[in-house]
DNA sequence: GTCTATAAACAGATAGAC
DNA sequence: GTCTATCTGTTTATAGAC
């Protein structure tokens, strides 16, 4: 938006090419682990396009965190289209969140550069997590507090709840995260339709379990 | 810090010392973002000595994988003590497992450094994930699924028995690998001895929720 | 807005004294 | 086995033509 959009053509062509090639790439190899030649390489740009758009590689970083978090605040809307007012939807909400999640984390191919960068910004614990955790984490992991609370009837802030949502989505993650040690134990090249479907199932049945064993609690 | 090798007690104190100061730093900053000079002076030693001692900086790479491979293989023994006959004893396996795992991985200060490590070796997905696969992680996976099995009643090696032991696995390293995220939305500064308590209990009630929806399945 | 050319700093590896 | 000094290649950033 910085910039006055040429007539009719792409606003930004190579400053979204650079974003889109520093992303592929610092989740592969990392951000120091990257330079800003073979960036500027894949995105058919000059190595000094990314000062001139970024101000440098730094830039072009903090460029990356603002694209995931616009990209995946838009892949977790939808799910809070109707008002939860009671169990049962409180319950549903869950569930298609979990389905939702699960087939974008462990199918989806244009997942992977987002992921793997997100990953590792995330141990580096940076001024990018910031942002993508107020942008995105923070409002979702609340929304999902707010639906267990009405499906267990407990608060929906207490420490315990919250842990509990976190420990749903741990084991979620996990299977994103630790996908390169599940492959093996496996025996996967790669993990198929039929392979996520299982997975999708088995993560149903530990959330209807887990919410069993916390409304007797 | 550039102290001189104190001869004739410890086999190989500047080895050892580069290993441990290697190990802090690629966990901290990756592999990529660490440089010779910086691991040689933290360890007190000469950068001339990691080309000396591992060939260069892979190699010093490799040895930090066997070291932690090693490390991890001793903590993790010591469950498998007493042979898993019945059901009960099973579960207490897997119990205790969970516990001692989840104490290690959240509280444990030593750890610090193997596990970031290996969180960006696994992401890594080269030969040190390979060796650490090997020696520990596939072993201790069939171990548990062995309990699993035993608890559930199901064939210990079938593909559902794998992945119940993923999720089970999954929901406590997250609580590691995301760390960062946890502690902002828990407005933890630290995980202290008694959140890490709540959460062995959050788990080990999931356990058996997961272990009660598998009996009847 | 994109390019070439180059500067200045830094990387890992090594030769050779001790 | 440890040191100093240095070689060689690569890094990011920038100056200036177009």
């Amino acid at each position: 938006m910085t910039q006055s959009a040429p007539s009719g053509q792409n606003p930004e062509p190579t400053r979204e090419a650079l974003i889109s090639s520093a992303l592929h790439l610092f989740g592969r190899q990392g951000f120091d682990g990257t330079s800003t030649r073979e960036i500027s390489a894949r995105a058919g740009a000059n190595i000094a396009a990314i000062a001139y758009h970024f101000g440098g590689k730094d830039g072009l970083r903090l460029a990356c965190g603002e694209a995931v978090a616009k990209q995946m605040a838009e892949v977790l809307q939808g799910g809070a289209k109707t008002p939860i007012t009671n169990k049962m939807q409180a319950v549903r909400y869950l569930e298609s969140t979990i389905e939702a999640m699960a087939r974008f984390l462990i199918l989806g191919a244009q997942a992977e550069d987002f992921l793997s960068f997100m990953l590792r910004e995330i141990n580096e614990d940076g001024p990018i997590l910031d942002g993508v955790y107020r942008a995105m984490i923070e409002p979702k992991h609340r929304e999902l507090c707010f639906a267990w609370g009405i499906a267990t009837g407990s608060d929906p802030e207490s420490e315990d709840t919250r842990l509990a949502v976190f420990s749903m989505i741990g084991q979620l993650l996990y299977f994103r995260i630790g996908k390169p040690v599940i492959l093996r134990r496996m025996d996967w090249k790669t993990i198929g339709v039929q392979d996520a479907e299982r997975i999708v199932n088995l993560l149903k049945r530990n959330l209807h379990a887990a919410l069993a064993a916390s409304n007797e609690g």
